[in-house]
DNA sequence: CCATTATTTTTGACAAAGTCCAAATCTGGG
DNA sequence: CCCAGATTTGGACTTTGTCAAAAATAATGG
């Protein structure tokens, strides 16, 4: 993230230290949860309350500013990178989040074959796995 | 499903009441949330603790003989039809959930280009939009 | 620079979806 | 028919997130 004020701006959002120190978390800590941002908020800028935490990361998604991913078993999480389509690879064991990028080629998997007169939007693709990582231990 | 009690005896499960109710219940209602399911069974059978549904819809998800699916913002729903890697179609406005084969082929999405090493076993993919209904509506 | 007004932030209660645990009950095997 | 182990139940509890009202703050116009 650039430079997380003007951004605000762009999108008529007046800009607060809560807003500011939200964005730059999420800047910093791709695939975080709202926990884990209030936690690295805190230790920026003192104190935000959890509400705080929800409402600015609400407006931001709505407003397309980050993006939020919901892993089953797993709360949500939040990243900075938007619009470029990526999909993620989760480990099922440490539940290690990682971007990759999509399978299929540019604007992808947007067509399902029988659609069934949906208008789809978006192709949301989770990949799921044991981590290299997980691996090793499981190898026992 | 063809016989509920044969497919927990093939699992080694004992054969309960409950089991083999809720099992109809998922049979009968796919993408029905655990509580749906609470209500079937309790039409069927005359009453089942909530506990208790977790605790089937735990273990068949287990032994693989239901799958469980958890779109975003919505509590997770069971079906029946298993092993044929299709994927799902679920409208933003309504929730409504429907079932679409896989875009790419048989075995399909299994290959993200760049895995980072994750050994990866299933590709989940939620197509996201609005369906028909919903589209009639907003038309105003 | 100050007052105004709408927007944000905070606080605390609340809700939904699931899990944990111990006691009671039931299934399957001998 | 009885027993051991598995399942079901009820109730408390946890996690993740939302709602609502009051207090604080940002941006605007003078």
């Amino acid at each position: 993230m650039r430079d997380p004020e003007a951004t605000l701006r762009q999108h008529d959002l007046p800009v607060t230290a809560q807003r500011l120190a939200v964005l730059r978390a999420v800047s910093q800590h791709p695939h975080a949860t709202a926990d884990d941002l209030a936690e690295s908020v805190r230790a920026e800028i003192g104190a935000i309350s959890r509400q705080s935490v929800y409402n600015v990361l609400n407006v931001l998604t709505d407003k397309g500013i980050i993006r939020r991913i919901q892993p089953a078993h797993s709360p949500a999480l939040y990243e900075d990178r938007v619009g470029d389509n990526h999909h993620h690879l989760v480990c099922r064991s440490c539940g290690k989040t990682e971007d990759v990028c999509c399978a299929v080629g540019e604007a992808p998997c947007l067509h399902a074959h029988d659609h069934r007169g949906f208008r789809i939007d978006e192709a949301e693709v989770i990949y799921w796995g044991t981590c290299p990582g997980c691996q090793q231990k499981s190898r026992s």
